[in-house]
DNA sequence: TTGGTTGCAAAATGTTTGCATGACC
DNA sequence: GGTCATGCAAACATTTTGCAACCAA
């Protein structure tokens, strides 16, 4: 799954990114892995899917799922979100610079958009907003993917 | 709750704006008037509370606010979404320029933007999406709103 | 009158919680 | 060894569906 040409193998990754004060067991550290190695947010489904098909002998429960994502969450590496295409969350780690996705409105496909077009946009908003303060923006382009248009 | 100043009464808005080829029922027609009140995208279950309080002897059923949603967005008057900051999905009308909301993450509150500051961002977007056809696309500006900063 | 719409109840999802067992430090 | 995480099952919330009664055209 990962892009490098020299794949940074699991234990140094983890290694070098676990978040302090959170306890490692190998199910965190599989959804952990799961969301590193993924290039698009991932529903709990998802996550559990791809679980128990790298490993279908080990059990996981989908609760331990959920509650993993959220002590993620609560530890600031994972983001929450709900795309407007699907009515279920999906999660993704944060990365240092924050991604926008194009969302395929036929298949659902996620591509990540490398530029966030809003950065000089938030100081247009302020003004419309006054005493607002921003903190952060949500920003789905929506349409239809190259596969889906030569079907 | 309408902000005109000569309040255009239920009938003529019905009149008005009745997408043609919906038959018209009462429970229908309740549903449109609060979207068209609403200055805010609705969850089925606000509607649902919308309903029961404005006509406390009548009876409505939540499939109902669910199938005559679907039905609203199947003629393309209504449209569905789910904010990054909520579980379930949100309903309003169509209005002819679509909108933006800030949302609060503390109270979330939904506070309408007037300006839609991606017109001209498509172009940029379109660049790095080659093959991408954008039919549109979805913002939220997060943050904490005047109310609760002051808390 | 007749086909589409409603209310009700039940099912289907997606997500959360309680509790006893088990694993990490 | 004590504490916290897990698996399982059951609870919960939201949304969908089946069906008989009902209403608008």
């Amino acid at each position: 799954m990962s892009c490098k040409i020299h794949a940074e193998n699991s234990d140094s990754i983890i290694e070098r990114c676990w978040p302090s004060g959170v306890k490692k067991t190998h199910q965190r550290i599989d959804i952990f892995l799961i969301l590193y190695h993924s290039d698009e947010p991932l529903s709990a489904a998802e996550i559990f899917d791809k679980l128990n098909q790298k490993a279908p002998k080990e059990k996981y429960a989908f609760s331990t799922v959920y509650r993993n994502l959220l002590a993620f969450e609560k530890v600031g590496i994972v983001t929450k979100t709900t795309l407007s295409t699907e009515d279920n969350a999906v999660y993704e780690l944060k990365k240092s610079s924050h991604k926008h996705y194009a969302v395929c409105t036929k298949c659902h496909r996620k591509i990540p958009i490398k530029t966030c077009p809003l950065h000089d946009i938030s100081a247009a908003v302020k003004d419309s907003l006054p005493g607002f303060e921003i903190t952060g923006h949500q920003l789905e382009i929506l349409g239809i993917c190259n596969e889906c248009k030569n079907k």
